[in-house]
DNA sequence: TCGGGCCTGTGAAGCTGCTCACAGGGTGGT
DNA sequence: ACCACCCTGTGAGCAGCTTCACAGGCCCGA
């Protein structure tokens, strides 16, 4: 069977779709099935600062990021923000309320310029019905996302601020693929407050001590983490001051 | 078919499965897949403070609890605690790693004597694979999970002390049924604060000031909420003092 | 029925991280 | 090529929460 033509779906380039192809949770999944699933999705465009979705609304739609990140946060009343999650090229996102019929947990946005794949709940839902595989596959979706979030939970409670820091770091490196001369993150300092719970001064003061010691190396936008080890030995010491 | 004649399954007696029979996951399974089910399970009794199983152990069982309430929670080199969840009578808990194969991402303890039954992993995959309707029930379950997390991250990283204490409360009480007059937690504030990620101590100091006032009643190891929707709109208030 | 351990209650002192108030520099859009 | 706007960098003062140090009460097991 001809594993590449996935031809032209509703004209999407083989190109788009081999980003989603590609990904973990689709890769090994029978190419007819996965045809079919792209025949159900639409496309978008969407400009960074664009709401795709936010807390409380019923979920219609599961979306595919093709392009772009998009930031998946919570705000409380008084404004400040929380990031729960960046999802990037080759990722699903929206999938909770998809699956159980429920409203959505958190606001999505685009955090840069964004294409997504779009497939409504109608068409998704008896289709993974239909596909055990699909349900199986989405089970390890589901438990990729809780073994993140109680991560999440973990370090917030346990952890003071150098340690949420280190670990935030050591969390958004594996995601980017090892690269070996140290990890690029694309994020800004603005950002990693908001991930952690913390303000945007304090992380910067505690990355300018990170930098004057070689672990990290601050960049506009990106942080280069130099020395995860040492990152780590921090998130492993509790919080024992092992930062000034 | 006959509905109640669970009959005996390894000797179990009827009214130990029906407090599973009744739970949500259940409610609606073939009754003959429950029975098979049970078939695969084993039956145990464990003390209060027992270890059921460790973070960093490879997952091959998935629990039921009969009786008696579990802690699942990760502890810090240093000493500190963090409560993630409770586990309550019918409730189900150990599914992430056996549904994806990895380890376990926290501790469960016996937080009072428990009775449990326990399905091996070998037994329950191949299961859940033949009944596409459980696997469905599955993904239901991993986004009450996944709900549930996420509300703690947020509540966590957004609120100050008196948020916190109060939608943990609130997260609380929704669990136990809602019955009139007052909802009572059975829990000691020491679980709070390990559940909130503060001092027992600034606990007890919040928990008094609404006793004042006559939204909670403090016991011997359980609070009696009396005015939820007090404590809810400080929690709707995000972290803006309504609470002095 | 007694003792020990866990649970609650409370104050004083200290520190971590927040608030507020700036200044400079990169960058994208027009 | 300019000019916002956002991102980074930094210090002084303050507040909330922790730490530490107790005391008393309840409950369970020997």
């Amino acid at each position: 069977m001809p594993q590449d033509k996935t031809g032209e779906t509703r004209g999407f380039s083989t190109s788009k779709l081999s980003v989603l192809r590609k990904h973990p949770y689709f890769v090994d999944l029978e190419p007819e099935a996965f045809e079919q699933l792209c025949r159900y999705a639409k496309h978008t465009t969407l400009k960074r600062g664009a709401a795709i979705f936010s807390k409380g609304d019923p979920g219609t739609s599961l979306f595919a990021v093709i392009s772009g990140t998009v930031k998946i946060s919570i705000s409380s009343p008084d404004g400040r923000n929380a990031i729960l999650n960046l999802i990037e090229a080759g990722e699903i996102f929206g999938e909770i309320a998809v699956l159980d019929s429920g409203v959505r947990t958190a606001d999505a946005t685009a955090n840069s310029n964004c294409e997504l794949f779009i497939i409504d709940k109608r068409e998704f839902i008896p289709f993974v019905r239909s596909q055990p595989a699909l349900a199986m596959k989405f089970i390890e979706l589901l438990c990729v996302r809780l073994r993140w979030t109680s991560d999440q939970v973990e370090q917030v409670i346990l952890q003071d601020l150098p340690g949420r820091v280190a670990s935030a770091l050591l969390r958004l490196t594996e995601k980017h693929k090892p690269e070996p001369q140290g990890r690029v993150i694309a994020i800004t300092q603005q950002e990693i407050s908001e991930m952690v719970g913390m303000t945007r001064e304090s992380i910067n003061k505690q990355l300018r001590v990170w930098a004057t010691r070689g672990w990290v190396r601050l960049e506009h936008g990106a942080i280069v983490v130099l020395k995860p080890e040492e990152l780590q030995t921090l998130v492993d010491s509790g919080s024992e001051n092992g930062s000034e």
